[in-house]
DNA sequence: TCAAAAGTGTTAGACGTACACCCATGG
DNA sequence: CCATGGGTGTACGTCTAACACTTTTGA
């Protein structure tokens, strides 16, 4: 609560930082199957000096918590996210030796090539999200967490087109959610529930030079919103105009 | 993130806070019907001083996130919740005038009896949730937000119980769910979508005394997890055995 | 015996799933 | 003309909502 003055004398002792999961899919080179990967940043220090960690970094003094996740995934990773939403806030008091942090998590989707544009090098790589090294702190267990959300809401929310471009075929749009849900979905039915629930609009444009007949492109509907936060789409838009 | 110190100098200007909406029902004086009531405390200082407020208060340094949720609600109106669940962590810079305020907020839910026993006066008094005054900072808002999640998780959750005390017929969890979601739900087809999903266990206790069919006593089925919240269960059943 | 709520049965429609089938294109 | 995926039709089982009906008590 904002209840008068907090202490700062404890409050000092609590470092705040934001950090965010970041996933996008990428095609595995055995199956062709696309599935879902993250990208991680190396540890230069201690604690957990070298070992993999979510991208993040302390608040900054006039930043919104959105903001500072944007900023730190950006400064990371060099990535800018079609979708970001708050995931939970972890704040245990053994959670990280040494001086205790309580962490706000984000998690965000970028497009497949945006993700290919990302910085990759000694410090920042991608990881399969189904099978992750042993991560710093509880980032395990946060990345679980993203990652039930991600596929709950796969199944509820229209979020898989913050995975494509601008326009895309529906079988692009199945391939998604077959990728985050991990099973294969029937088309036909896969096309009807979609069409049927205005998450898109047709375009006239076609996709030709496939060796079948040509797919009809779609665009993301804007018009219709979200809605699945609730009264806090009022608090995010006022941000993202 | 947790990526090493943070630095300090930032993190002193940013106080860390930790509130609670407590959701409880009451019988509507006028239609009988029971409703959802929430508690608030007055402020008793600069900002917003005189108006209501989220009981809460700061984090203190050697404790955890729900810990705190607990003590400060305990502290402020002598509830003990039989549910607590983390709702957001609010950040904006301008939510609160001078100096800022992060709030994680958390919900509770709390039994009918205890929220009787809660400490009432001056400084404390119980709203109807659909019909508040204007709040403190941005509480408004908050509470709409954990309206909002606590009728969404009434509808795929198993969550009425933490309303009711240790025993209760099917009839006074049908009139939780009506009071919740805010119609009258078929007394038949209920029935069979509870006994149907093992969310309760029967007693071979019944209700006498009244002037009908004496109805059979259930208690909730304690064996089956809520797995409401994905891996994060791991982390609450540690703190709660 | 009557009112009132407990509890059971039945049905019509909505919806999800499976799968057969036709269409349009490049090779 | 054939292989391939785009796109349509349809039928069946499950779930949901509505409501008629029987049961058991106290007054």
């Amino acid at each position: 609560m904002v209840s008068g003055e907090a202490r700062k004398v404890d409050d000092a002792s609590v470092a705040l930082a934001v950090s965010t999961v970041i996933f996008a899919l990428r095609q595995d080179e055995a199956s062709g199957l696309a599935t879902v990967w993250l990208p991680l940043v190396r540890r230069i220090r201690e604690p957990f000096d070298g070992q993999w960690a979510l991208p993040g970094g302390p608040l900054g003094a006039a930043e919104d918590l959105a903001t500072a996740a944007r900023r730190t995934l950006g400064e990371t990773t060099g990535l800018t996210p079609g979708y970001l939403e708050q995931l939970y806030a972890f704040g245990d008091v053994d959670r990280s030796p040494g001086p205790r942090v309580v962490s706000i998590v984000y998690w965000a989707l970028v497009q497949s090539e945006e993700a290919q544009r990302a910085s990759v090098g000694e410090n920042v790589q991608w990881f399969p999200a189904d099978d992750l090294p042993a991560l710093a702190f509880d980032h395990n267990l946060i990345v679980d967490y993203a990652l039930w959300r991600l596929r709950n809401k796969m199944e509820y929310s229209r979020i898989a087109h913050a995975f494509l471009g601008e326009t895309f075929t529906l079988t692009q749009l199945r391939e998604v959610h077959e990728a985050v849900r991990g099973r294969a979905l029937d088309p036909a039915n896969f096309r009807r529930s979609i069409e049927g629930s205005d998450a898109v609009v047709a375009t006239d444009q076609r996709v030709t030079g496939t060796r079948h007949r040509p797919a009809r492109l779609f665009r993301y509907n804007t018009s219709i919103d979200l809605a699945d936060q609730g009264p806090l789409s009022r608090l995010n838009e006022r941000k993202e105009p």
